[in-house]
DNA sequence: AAGATAACATACACGCATGCATGTAGGTAC
DNA sequence: GTACCTACATGCATGCGTGTATGTTATCTT
């Protein structure tokens, strides 16, 4: 059932998203899912959190077995781009560009979660900034968003295109950092 | 009442789009909407047509006017983020998200539209390959929609953040590109 | 000045998705 | 075997947005 919601979100996004289908394509009726779920809201609020946790497990391990700030940045670009070739992975991004700029509970919880990676990020950035190896500039959360948008742009903007869609979101996540892509830990 | 439509678009999305406020917010009723436009679909394909000639007007001759391929593309990335400083512009992205994977008519239209750029990119990227100023690699096109989506999902999550947006998305866009983003036509 | 037409506003019918209330089948406890 | 609970399906009421038909007012034409 999450699985089908977060793939109903991913396309269609939460307004447009039926709950008749979401069940329907799950192989349950709409019962089964307000049996499940308290309503549309709380479900769409379990699928950020399975979604969150999926990606925990996926890239998190990738980017924390690396001990260079750069070097770990783009293990998260790269790990990210593999991770998004199952649709199931738009839902952030959809879900972001609907609800940014409104006061919805699913946007602030989407917030919520979607902080923490800029946190991240944003930590990286200024032990690499420390370690020298990236270029001073604007400040590190600024650079931190930009890698991200840029990262999931290109990842969506390629839709899964394997084997390209990973070195791409390395390169443009490299970018947003300023440095060159053509270090040996991106090419 | 296109500009209303605009805003509305971009921040709501298609299906979330609701035309009394669309109306209201220009000064208008429904009726007059209607009086203008055939129906929401016809409103919005407008509304794609004017962000579009708006953009051909407002970026496309800061492209033009530069004869080196890599100095046109980043051109482009610094003036697609201008450009959307005003809400207005996030309706491409927003709308190719809504509709990425059905065939609904608005979807085909910015499909038809946004294919024009996508040309255009990625015929600066084999001119730039031509000339040695970008790298081989993925094929032009596929570098065309990283470029693209780069570009696009870095000034998205900035949001306008002048100035840094528009460093930040020539930079994204230039790692795409895989050229360095400590070039000066960059920084 | 009268008729026509454009530019709106108003009011209503329809479809559709949600949420909830109710019904039902299977398992478990005692 | 009866009481009860879980895991669903079914059916109905409500709200809301669209589209359209019908008014109303201003502007243009001759």
């Amino acid at each position: 059932m999450l699985e089908s919601a977060a793939r109903g979100l991913s396309r269609y996004g939460y307004g447009n998203l039926i709950l008749e289908r979401v069940a329907s394509e799950a192989g349950y009726t709409r019962g089964a899912l307000y049996h499940q779920f308290k309503d549309k809201e709380d479900l769409a609020l379990a699928v950020i959190d399975w979604v969150d946790e999926t990606w925990r497990e996926e890239v998190g391990p990738l980017v924390d077995r690396e001990p260079d700030p750069v070097v770990a940045l783009i293990a998260l670009a790269r790990g990210h781009a593999v991770f998004c070739r199952r649709d199931v992975a738009r839902v952030a991004m959809a879900l972001r560009l609907e609800f940014s700029g409104q006061d919805h509970p699913v946007g602030r919880h989407l917030r919520r979660v979607s902080e923490s990676l800029v946190k991240r990020c944003t930590r990286l950035i200024t032990a690499g900034r420390r370690a020298g190896t990236i270029p001073a500039g604007p400040p590190a959360r600024v650079i931190a968003l930009a890698f991200i948008g840029a990262m999931e742009g290109a990842v969506l903007e390629l839709a899964g295109q394997a084997p390209h869609d990973e070195l791409l979101a390395a390169r443009a996540a490299a970018g947003a950092l300023g440095i060159d892509p053509d270090q040996p830990s991106i090419a």
